[in-house]
DNA sequence: GTTAAATGCATCGCACACGATTTAATCGCA
DNA sequence: TGCGATTAAATCGTGTGCGATGCATTTAAC
């Protein structure tokens, strides 16, 4: 299953994360797919559920995604009218997205999937939060250094 | 620090591998840097120093990649000089990879990487091990359902 | 109040990653 | 032997990711 045996220990870490991402993307596509999203999309739409009209920046910031990975996703969920992209009328350097009528009801047609996910998983809700706050602490840990 | 602290847990632990593999490729990759690598060259190179001359189709078993990923990683590598490729005389539709003298010789260039990634992870050996074999369970759960 | 530095987003080029499809080689079975 | 089914790579199109760079706007310094 794993690639090599030998392989030192902080390069099997570091596969581990790498596989177990994909696999995870994979677990998600059949869901997502049904809604026309793809996981970076459907992050993007997680967090303004969350808060809404946040800057192309405050977005950047919490998933870790830079503006030339932000601008051409945005405009793509723009063009699909997810969302709706405006200069700020105070700052107009910085960008406002907003969540379109589309956008807001694509909420209810994804509530189901964390469960499924979480189903998937075959692991406890306590087990996965700890697992969560581990591989958190790591990623942390490479970041801020 | 988290995207927003109301997120599903599910949907909070496949955020924490996805930014987490990110923090890793991002530590990774001035050491890659320096010997002319990306990440997932440096994974074919890793599965062929610990044996040569696998197929695609094994290289793709081993690093969870398909052919259509693997293809053009390869024919990178091959231009770069650190592979041959070259169809199998028994079986034709295979191709076998095989390190050249450049591929080998880089095994030693890269002897200081996992020390350093162990180093900046600031987590002891075997702390690495358990979430390693954690988050492995998690992809075997999700992937073999 | 003009200029220099910083900030925020966009553009460009390159390298994955994968679903769907195609092509070439081998196998299975009558 | 022959030919459809299967298998292994390669190809094609789309969508991230990111380093480097550019441009417009704001802020700070003088």
């Amino acid at each position: 299953m794993d690639p090599k045996p030998s392989l030192p220990t902080s390069d099997m870490i570091c596969f581990a994360l790498y596989s177990a991402t994909h696999a995870m993307q994979h677990a998600y596509k059949p869901l997502l797919e049904a809604l026309g999203l793809t996981y970076p999309q459907y992050l993007v739409l997680v967090a303004l559920w969350g808060s809404d009209g946040q800057t192309v920046g405050q977005l950047g910031q919490a998933l870790q995604l830079e503006s030339n990975t932000l601008t051409p996703l945005l405009k793509r969920m723009e063009a699909q009218g997810l969302v709706a992209r405006a200069r700020d009328a105070k700052d107009e350097r910085q960008v406002r997205v907003s969540l379109s009528t589309a956008g807001r009801e694509m909420q209810a047609r994804a509530a189901g999937i964390p469960g499924c996910i979480l189903e998937r998983s075959g692991m406890s809700l306590a087990g996965l939060t700890a697992l969560r706050d581990q591989v958190n602490a790591l990623r942390d840990q490479l970041r801020g250094a």
